[in-house]
RNA sequence: GGGGGCAUAGCUCAGUUGGUCAGAGCGCUUGCUUGACAUGCAAGAGGUCACAGGUUCAAGUCCCGUUGUUCCCACCA
């Protein structure tokens, strides 16, 4: 082994390894239990960001865990083709290059779009390979790919034929510089300071005024009728007449709804049926025109008159200043309010009228709503249930149809010569309906989302039955952050339960957010993204990955720091060194199995250790606990085994004793192979490098066996009493520390106990541990001589002969003190036991305990104060 | 308007069926070239677990309220 730990001397070695042996493959084995995890395929866009670092890792680890306990396990990883984000970044580079998709044409352009794929889609697999993914990549899927395609076109021709697709002239949010609609859930809020514009209306035939107001003035062209609440006694009378629309001179209705709020602006609202959903509504209820005054990319249209092919703001700030000379303009009042930007380019959502294709949602949200509520989903944490339910209960239907062109093409044909609509499961030559040969396909492509949704199954194979889909379908555990459940994981739901009759997951676990160190969320225009790739070129890969999970509760953010980080650094360097220390102990030598040697009590409190490690990590793991998982491992690696198992076992190490020298080094493989399995779903690559030095392994660690809880190797008992040693160790390094004496000064130990056999039995591990020359057994404290420093343990009374360090005064103040602290304790225990309640309804096991803590500190109480009583 | 989250040591955060739960990392103090590691070892200091109630024999842990903070959903023009 090296001397330093030094990631990048084997982190892609192993990878290349791992994956010419084919472990990352999961083949269907009916001897085993499948278990399985679709990656969320990352968009082709960009690089991997510190929320896939995430994510992959988690899933990573859980992945490898199952298939090291025998699972036959499935990660499926795979791309999205995201059809906004990519051809948004396409555009922009085209732009650059004086090219515009138009230009190119569609066909050009889905050929320059494939080639982005090409390039990216491979580049941020090898991102995820960096982290040490374990992914079956002979399974690698593209959104795109033709089986994606065969399932969105099945997917889409049934809900078509059940009239769950259906296209209309709906308000969708259009935005004018991606040119496409977006669902609802595309679209992101931002308050923004505007302004409310306060015009007023005349009355036909009347010198009165209808004030409205509006944030949005540019709109007026598309006005079809003004509300007022029925209710409004002010208004209430002008129902029925016209008022006549400023600067267009048309009459327009005066309608009573209650749409109107008579607490807001003036109790008079203008009505854009086109323009507004709400309108809309009130546009239908009143039969009113639907008047569109804005064209697809911001501009105003022919009714706006002369502001025909103005910008949309440009238009509203010469239509004000025109308002303003007509004397219509009443007042502009300062205004916050909450505006839609699309997701993908933030510009200012629009929303329009316009003609396109949606999911029905009530009769698919039923179902997907009754599988969370009936546990066959479970999210972990369960409070993201509630998100989902609260979206699914109030969902409307799905805006499916994109303006765009990279994507899942719409599979509706048109027939020029009798309008037919053809959707059916293969490309029609001819129309059904006239025989006509003049067909013509849907412009628009689906939402991105629309192929995501079927994720878990279009991988595996649908529509055909296969027996992949048979084996691996339900999924086990779909892994994702909290702000992908509507996008994502509610339409995976309903998509699954529709299409395969089945959830497509039994478990979510939702992480947060990775944020900087501030606290602020990772982002490019914040420029404080950190990018994981450099982390990992400098700490390596397991450094990383143990710093995204150590401290991370599910659902919840997490902080990014290159000092956390650097905390994982170290911990990877004790494991090295460590570890280095075991097998150069056993080098040269024949290690022999535990059965084979005598186990001295330091060696059974530490497998006791591990036995426990074992059960804790499983039970965790099982939870999706990580976090606390990494904390049990950290906590049992650095402290217990070798902060002080390793110590202790250099007395037997470096000593004469043949047998206790096989059973130390017995022990510290036994536990160090152990640990490195236990450890290794989290960091694979040191783990499985440092494996290849374990005397007595063979080929890789990812293959063996996780370790199972042992309860003949609890040693529940040893390992309790051999606490008691430990606590001498302590008790003599802190009055050693407590006087100023020099660890290295070697001190003698008088002690009364009853467990002298044990205590001799540890002589070696005490002297090394704590610098004790000799330790003398004697019956009371009169033996051990003057000067010398009590400590009062459960196992027995320490005294150490400290000399001119003692300080009478110092030694009454110290002992005083441990005597309020056992007293404060049998306190405690007595009062509980006093009291009724506690007795007559706690569990016997906690009574029986808290009796046993009282004997134990009643008998310290007694020795302390006859230390006292001899000062 | 509706729904969450968070509030625990100077800082960042764990603490999941209520019973050694008051913890970790970093920081701080004091020692230490202790034959794996100074990327280390040892000994320490530091918290009324936001505030006020309640349930219970027992409450960071469950319930109600208050305050602060933050996020999501809805979208009054």
């Amino acid at each position: 082994m090296e001397k330093k730990y030094n990631p990048k001397s084997f982190e892609d070695r192993l990878y290349a390894e791992w994956e010419k042996s084919g472990c990352f493959k999961a083949v269907r084995d009916d001897d085993k239990v499948p278990f399985t995890i679709v990656m969320p395929p990352p968009n082709i866009t960009g690089q991997l960001h510190m929320g896939h670092a995430m994510d992959e890792t988690m899933q990573d680890t859980i992945i490898r865990f199952k298939r090291m306990q025998g699972y036959c396990a499935l990660w499926l990883p795979g791309t999205d083709h995201a059809s906004i984000a990519t051809e948004v970044k396409i555009v922009e580079e085209l732009k650059k290059e004086g090219l515009s998709k138009e230009s190119l044409g569609r066909e050009g352009f889905l050929k320059r779009a494939w080639e982005w794929k090409d390039k990216y889609a491979g580049r941020i697999c090898d991102q995820l390979k960096k982290l040490g993914s374990s992914c079956d990549w002979s399974r690698l899927t593209f959104t795109m790919d033709k089986k994606c395609s065969r399932a969105v076109r099945e997917v889409f021709v049934n809900l078509y034929d059940k009239k769950l697709i259906y296209r209309g002239s709906r308000i969708i949010n259009w935005c004018p510089d991606c040119k496409t609609a977006l669902s609802d859930a595309e679209v992101e809020y931002a308050e923004e300071s505007g302004s409310l514009w306060h015009i007023s209306y005349p009355i036909e035939g009347s010198d009165e005024c209808l004030t409205v107001a509006t944030t949005r003035p540019e709109t007026m062209f598309g006005d079809t009728a003004v509300a007022v609440n029925p209710k409004d006694k002010r208004y209430a009378k002008y129902i029925g007449k016209n008022v006549i629309l400023p600067v267009v001179n048309k009459p327009i209705p005066i309608v009573g709804d209650e749409h109107a709020d008579m607490e807001f602006g003036t109790g008079v609202v203008k009505i854009t049926p086109a323009h507004d959903p709400n309108d809309f509504e009130v546009g239908l209820r009143h039969n009113l025109p639907v008047v569109r005054v804005m064209n697809d990319d911001g501009t105003m249209n022919a009714n706006a008159g002369k502001y025909e092919g103005m910008d949309r703001y440009e238009c509203r700030k010469a239509l004000v200043k025109e308002l303003e000379e007509g004397g219509y303009l009443v007042k502009i009042q300062q205004h916050n309010h909450n505006v839609g930007h699309c997701y993908r380019c933030n510009s200012t959502v629009e929303p329009i009228v316009s003609k396109q294709w949606f999911v029905k949602m009530d009769e698919l949200a039923r179902p997907a709503i009754n599988a969370v509520m009936d546990k066959k989903v479970t999210f972990v944490p369960e409070r993201f249930a509630k998100t989902y339910y609260n979206w699914m209960e109030n969902v409307k239907d799905w805006c499916i149809s994109r303006q765009l062109w990279w994507g899942h093409r719409i599979p509706v044909w048109y027939c020029a010569d009798c309008g037919a609509e053809i959707c059916e499961k293969t490309d029609p030559e001819v129309c059904p309906v006239c025989g006509s040969k003049n067909l013509s396909q849907d412009e628009d492509v689906l939402d991105t989302w629309f192929s995501s949704a079927l994720w878990p199954f279009s991988t595996l194979g649908f529509p055909e039955d296969t027996s992949d889909l048979e084996y691996f379908y339900p999924t086990d555990v779909l892994v994702t952050g909290y702000d992908i459940i509507f996008f994502w994981v509610a339409r995976m739901i309903f998509s699954g339960l529709e299409h395969m009759r089945k959830v497509p997951f039994r478990d979510v676990l939702m992480h947060g957010l990775v944020r900087d160190e501030k606290g602020r969320k990772m982002s490019k225009s914040l420029g404080n993204g950190v990018d994981p790739l450099e982390v990992i070129d400098k700490y390596g890969a397991d450094s990383l990955r143990f710093s995204l999970l150590q401290g991370v509760a599910p659902g919840n953010d997490t902080r990014y720091s290159d000092a956390k980080v650097e905390a994982c650094a170290n911990f990877m360097n004790k494991i090295w060194n460590a570890s280095r220390f075991v097998i150069s102990g056993a080098e040269g030598r024949k290690v022999k199995p535990l059965s084979e040697v005598k186990l001295c009590a330091a060696d059974k409190w530490i497998i006791s250790r591990l036995q426990a490690v074992i059960r804790d990590v499983t039970l965790t793991l099982n939870k999706y606990e990580l976090g606390v998982a990494c904390q049990i491992l950290y906590d049992f690696t650095w402290s217990d085994f070798c902060d002080w198992y390793i110590e202790l076992s250099k007395p037997a190490l470096y000593g004469d004793d043949e047998g206790r020298k096989d059973a130390a080094i017995s022990v510290l493989v036994f536990v160090l192979e152990n640990t490195l399995k236990l450890l290794h779903p989290f960091i694979p690559f040191i783990t499985d490098e440092i494996y290849r030095y374990v005397p007595g392994t063979e080929g890789t660690i990812m293959t063996k066996d996780y370790p199972r809880y042992n309860s003949k190797l609890a040693y529940k008992k040893d390992a309790l009493a051999f606490e008691g040693i430990m606590d001498i160790i302590k008790s003599v390094r802190a009055v050693k520390a407590e006087l100023g004496c020099a660890p290295s000064r070697k001190v003698s130990l008088y002690m009364v106990t009853e467990n002298r056999r044990l205590v001799s039995a540890n002589v070696d591990c005490i002297s090394k541990l704590s610098g004790v020359k000799e330790i003398n057994f004697i019956e009371n404290s009169s033996e051990a001589g003057e000067k010398s420093v009590a400590k009062v343990l459960h196992i027995g009374t320490l005294y150490i002969p400290m000399g001119e360090l003692v300080d009478i005064e110092k030694e009454r103040e110290r002992l005083e003190g441990e005597l309020e602290k056992v007293m404060s304790e049998i306190r405690r225990a007595d009062g509980k036991l006093n009291n009724t309640g506690f007795m007559m309804k706690a569990p016997k096991k906690l009574v029986d305990e808290e009796r046993a803590k009282l004997d134990k500190y009643i008998a310290m109480r007694e020795k302390i104060l006859e230390q006292l009583k001899n000062l």
